[in-house]
DNA sequence: GCCGTTTTCGGCCCGACTGTTTTCAGTCG
């Protein structure tokens, strides 16, 4: 997909017009491009073959050619002309937060500071102070931004991002009586696959008790900003973590500017203002007389533009406005839809716990099935089951099926698919089992080509219920392999083979916009957790926040069959 | 540069915090 580049390319542009001082409402418009392309679900590149650039909100005449222009030959002519115009370093300078095009521009002019180690010389021996509306303070600022690009954190997953902000809310909760409701919101409520800032929202009616107690918290390293309603500090772990505090009127109104995104804030702000209102963190007013029309609640919010309430997963821009203007937003799935688990390992391989143990745990849960899929033999590794102790495994399964009521235990495997698209047990293995799960575990840098090839033969056997992380992806330690994901999405469908949304917290495979692709298609998504140990069964909810933000319901999802059901299911 | 129930011109989301000012500009989200 071209669409990052072009979105580089547009902030870029921004970049430089604003140290040119351009026309800010210009600025904005790149800003605003960038921001959608960056957000789309579909590739530019397609768009643009189709004609159908100047669907993406905010891209216009102009820029749906520049963007051709990138697809076509990766430059930009207008972008190497601007660049042309200012300074590589007064650009580098700009990437020390609390710099913006102003100062960088000032410092360069002035002081002929060409890089960032040139910047943090002359601030450690005072040489900015001095400048027109620089001091002392603004040194010191200097080299705490230049401290925090060191510092801080990459993107963290979904998962470590949950815990840190538990963290946090219970830690606040403790340490300020003052603290009335409270809530994550931003990338996090959205349950975004990754998430960089941690955005806390907080009622109460004496904000500064708040304030003073965030910034003092066990976990706070630096104090970034420390106002009356509004702080952020760094945690030991390098995570910015942002506290703002309403009043009960307005909490509505600020869980939904907290939580964004940005694109989405924009739009409805938008819409407010086209019927004479409009939206801030504080509520929704009637733009003449001021008059506050909602404020407590998220759903007033909504209502009172007349939309429905849309859920935190879905707000994105991605059409979801539109969608609830109409009345149309899908019933998403929940968790309370979930009965049971397609994904788990048991010490027959390499999990840690015995069937037994992780059966009672699922029941214990409230789920009607598992399905216990251990490695198949090739996969030396993680103890890949022989034929043989398969079939002592089946005999095991019948055994705990027979003494253990309330749950059922499906017998499966998960199978490796060979290089050659051929599966790593016989039929006749394969077929003695309730169902059965294939993945790819080698080759990952094969070519797209081969890896389709693969994926659709494994599928076009027949033998195969769920394809088992589809892109082989591992956040942080391999990217996704490509696939011709028109090809696996027909195949699937013609095959009725499921497509998996693992939800282990490295995997999230298929993502979101893979899975609600795979949705449009009428391919049927299955949840799978990828458990080795027992608290891993708790994941499942990250699988299901991937299913939601693919705006997935419950019959698009093979987890929310009943056991009869899905028994039905697996005969046909 | 985009956009249209104010439709081809004249608007453009909205506000908090900081530092350096004495009413505001710059930066950020």
């Amino acid at each position: 997909m071209k669409n990052l580049d072009v979105a580089t390319f547009f902030d870029e542009i921004a970049d430089i017009l604003e140290i040119l001082d351009d026309n800010p409402f210009k600025i904005r418009a790149y800003r605003k491009a960038a921001l959608n392309v960056r957000g789309l679900t579909e590739d530019v590149a397609l768009l643009a073959r189709a004609d159908r650039l100047e669907e993406i909100p905010g891209v216009g005449k102009d820029l749906a050619a520049k963007i051709v222009e990138i697809v076509k030959t990766g430059r930009l002519k207008h972008y190497e002309e601007l660049k042309r115009k200012v300074p590589e370093a007064i650009l580098d300078l700009m990437a020390v937060p609390g710099i913006g095009p102003k100062t960088a521009k000032l410092l360069y002019e002035k002081l002929k500071i060409k890089s960032v180690e040139e910047l943090e010389k002359k601030a450690k021996a005072h040489k900015i102070s001095g400048l027109p509306g620089l001091k002392e303070k603004t040194e010191e600022n200097i080299l705490r931004g230049i401290e925090l690009i060191k510092k801080r954190a990459e993107r963290m997953s979904l998962k470590e991002a949950l815990d840190l902000s538990g963290e946090v809310v219970a830690a606040l909760k403790k340490n300020s009586p003052a603290v009335k409701r409270i809530a994550p919101a931003g990338s996090l409520r959205r349950m975004k696959e990754t998430v960089r800032d941690i955005d806390i929202l907080v009622t109460s009616d004496k904000p500064k008790n708040v304030m003073d107690a965030f910034v003092k918290l066990p976990m706070v390293k630096d104090v970034l900003a420390h106002g009356p309603t509004k702080s952020s500090v760094l945690t030991d772990t390098g995570v910015q973590v942002d506290v703002r505090v309403v009043e009960p009127e307005s909490f509505g109104a600020a869980l939904v500017y907290f939580t964004g995104s940005q694109a989405h804030n924009i739009h409805i702000r938008h819409i407010a203002k086209k019927t004479g209102l409009k939206v801030n963190e504080y509520g929704v007013f009637i733009e003449k007389t001021n008059r506050k029309i909602a404020g407590r609640e998220e759903a007033d919010i909504y209502k009172a533009l007349k939309l429905t309430l849309i859920p935190p997963e879905l707000r994105e821009d991605r059409d979801e406005i539109e969608a609830a203007a109409k009345g149309r937003l899908p019933k998403l799935i929940e968790l309370s839809d979930i009965r049971g688990d397609f994904h788990v390992h048991s010490k027959w391989s390499d999990g840690a716990h015995s069937i037994e143990e992780i059966a009672t745990a699922a029941k214990k849960i409230g789920y009607e099935y598992i399905l216990v899929t251990d490695h198949s033999k090739r996969l030396k590794v993680a103890r890949g089951m022989t034929e043989k102790d398969v079939l002592k495994k089946l005999k095991e399964i019948q055994k705990i099926n027979e003494e253990l009521k309330g749950i059922k235990i499906l017998s499966g495997a998960e199978v490796d698919i060979l290089s050659d698209g051929t599966l790593d047990y016989s039929k006749d293995i394969l077929k003695k089992f309730d169902m059965v799960v294939a993945a790819i575990h080698s080759g990952f840098k094969e070519s797209k080509d081969k890896l389709t090839m693969r994926t659709v033969r494994a599928m076009e056997t027949g033998l195969v219920q769920i394809l088992a992380h589809p892109t082989g992806r591992l956040m942080g330690v391999r990217p996704a392999y490509e696939l011709d994901f028109d090809k696996v999405f027909k195949v699937a469908t013609q095959t009725k083979t499921c497509l998996e949304i693992n939800a282990f917290a490295e995997r999230l495979d298929l993502d979101d916009v893979n899975s609600k692709a795979a949705m449009e298609a009428g391919v049927i998504l299955a949840i799978g957790t990828d458990m080795h140990m027992l608290d891993q069964l708790g994941s499942i909810k990250l699988g299901v926040s991937v299913a939601r933000r693919a705006w997935l319901e419950k019959k698009n999802v093979l987890n929310a069959l009943r056991l009869e059901d899905l028994l039905k299911f697996i005969r046909k």
